[in-house]
DNA sequence: CTGAAAGCGCTAACAT
DNA sequence: ATGTTAGCGCTTTCAG
């Protein structure tokens, strides 16, 4: 295998030359560097990561913690996606992206353990696995972060997330805009921040409206995130004395029990009764009609959140918080203009 | 930041008996064992990765080559969860695992440059991405390597896959200790090989059979792997002068087509048409009944291929392959035993 | 059982 | 523009 010495003798020049030419150092002339990178070529030469990093005392890799048990890809898909974009944006600028393990009882142990060890450069955090403690930790040690999602207690650490207040107000908007007037919600408990969150939004848009009143929620449902509590959901929307245009559900789960609920009772989607959720997953793609959603795209939050990363691993005073991602209207079947009934 | 000097000029020993203290030679007292590990506590010291890979030639770290395409972590989760099972494994033993997109066009290049650099000491490849070129590098270059998935050409590689044949006969044999005589398979088109080794599978199951035409295959259809055809061929089935008592689906959209076909014509399920499929992903246990599987357990391939690997890096010479995971069947409420009506 | 010292291959500061 | 050289912090061989 060659090394460095092998390229420098070859070429007649001296080590310090090679590393210069090969890094891109302006200091060394462009013929050089040609030449040198040709040799280089020539013998197969690839410079040995391992000296790199403990030469430059940095490794360019970033860690992504989280909790991964079994069954997680199938329970959060959505965190892998975040993975693959944190991947590409931090391989594009050079970096490497290790993937481990951790759950929150063990998280702060595990990020000081990775910083004291330079066993990376940088840390992804999954919000789920984000403690006080270690948010406190991250406000004192400096620690090159970004946790992906909002943690749920005031903290003055890194995160970014997707702002699912705004996912509400796109999905009433394009509701009201559709000339829906009498919009129901169907929501998850009162716990689920995000239900929360999407509803806060569907009421602010519709109280904002140019013609308020126009459209109006007139009806909101909170339960579990079941499809039989969707399908609940959806026969009391069916007994309302007014019934509504159009339903917001607030999650899959929710909308595809609501769906099926308002298809046994011969309700036409969207010709009856327009429907709209959030996300794709795990079922809006396939269900019948398609299903209009307000969509995170969350592979791009992990290439947010890489870049992002990349940025404070070069400049460690910087501070930044709260960047947030923006949600996308995924306009599909089950969605349309109201027809009215003169 | 503590060094391993600093741990011996505290402990008044040389470096090198820290060195050894810490990584457990048997070479060094256990009093003087003790007392550096307490020094080095003492002292916050966490040896240096960087140092410590350089100085061991050895990164005791593997990468995960594959694709990971925007949308990867909903069309393919069963990957994702494989890498939590490596993750897992390697980590047991002391490794690292990074993730790195590759897609089929450079892995070769992307495999070779890997090593070269000595990033890794070990290569993870999803089956999605080896081409023929990348194999026949890995019968000449002696890479320690795992793919993941059996490459649908002949080689000479080091691969584990689950027993997509073996999945078949569990599923027929569990059909026919339910007394189900008359069974039909609906499955993807021919080129999906994964659905023919499952029908393959249920074939000869049913051929061994103890009491062998006591249960048959009584029907076959091959169509694309939608729940449009799955809904098709329900109504087939359903449109067959025998009814056949039991319904084997290559997969869960193939499945909840059938199911939602069946159900549309008022037959019951399970009472009377048993329905099994393959995977829980996506539907399989949302659907009502939420359906018997015969599932594989794909994380425990993914630590399978981590150990795997630990064991050629350790080993170079090492030549298994066609380490094959188990598929389990999971009984859920889709399938009973049949009532025979005289 | 312990210490001394030779690497590991490259980067980067400094000298020329 | 190029060469020289001092690290980077640890492991490991070899001598004692």
């Amino acid at each position: 295998m060659a090394t460095i010495k092998d390229v420098a003798r070859e070429a007649g020049v001296s080590i310090g030359t090679v590393s210069k030419a090969l890094n891109g150092s302006y200091t060394i002339s462009e013929e050089q560097t040609r030449r040198v990178k040709q040799i280089a070529e020539q013998l197969g030469y690839k410079a040995n990561a391992r000296a790199q990093t403990f030469a430059r005392q940095a490794s360019r890799s970033a860690v992504f913690l989280t909790a991964l048990p079994k069954g997680a890809a199938f329970e959060n898909p959505h965190m892998f996606e975040i993975i693959c974009g944190a991947e590409s944006a931090l391989r594009e600028k050079g970096y490497t992206l290790a993937l481990k393990h951790c759950d929150a009882k063990n998280i702060c142990h595990a990020a000081k353990e990775t910083m004291a060890s330079k066993s990376a450069d940088g840390i992804l955090f999954h919000a789920s696995v984000v403690t006080k403690e270690l948010a406190a930790m991250l406000g004192r040690e400096e620690i090159p972060h970004i946790i992906i999602g909002k943690p749920a207690f005031p903290n003055s650490v890194c995160w970014i997330d997707n702002d699912n207040r705004l996912s509400g107000e796109i999905a009433a908007r394009h509701l009201a805009e559709l000339g829906h007037t009498e919009i129901a919600f169907v929501g998850g408990l009162e716990e689920d921040k995000i239900s929360e969150d999407r509803l806060a939004g569907v009421e602010s848009e519709l109280r904002s409206r140019p013609q308020p009143n126009e459209s109006n929620l007139c009806a909101v449902y909170k339960g579990e995130s079941t499809i039989a509590e969707g399908k609940r959901a959806g026969l009391e929307i069916l007994a309302l004395a007014k019934r509504p245009h159009a339903v917001i559900c607030a999650n899959n789960y929710l909308a595809y029990g609501c769906l099926r609920a308002l298809q046994w009772q011969n309700v036409r989607v969207p010709d009856d009764v327009s429907l709209v959720t959030f996300d794709d997953y795990p079922f809006a793609l396939f269900m019948n009609p398609a299903l209009t959603t307000v969509s995170i795209d969350v592979y791009d939050m992990g290439v947010q959140a890489g870049k992002l990363l990349v940025s404070k691993i070069k400049k460690p005073g910087m501070r930044v918080q709260s960047f947030t991602t923006l949600p996308l209207l995924v306009k599909r079947q089950s969605t349309t203009e109201i027809k009215r009934c003169y």
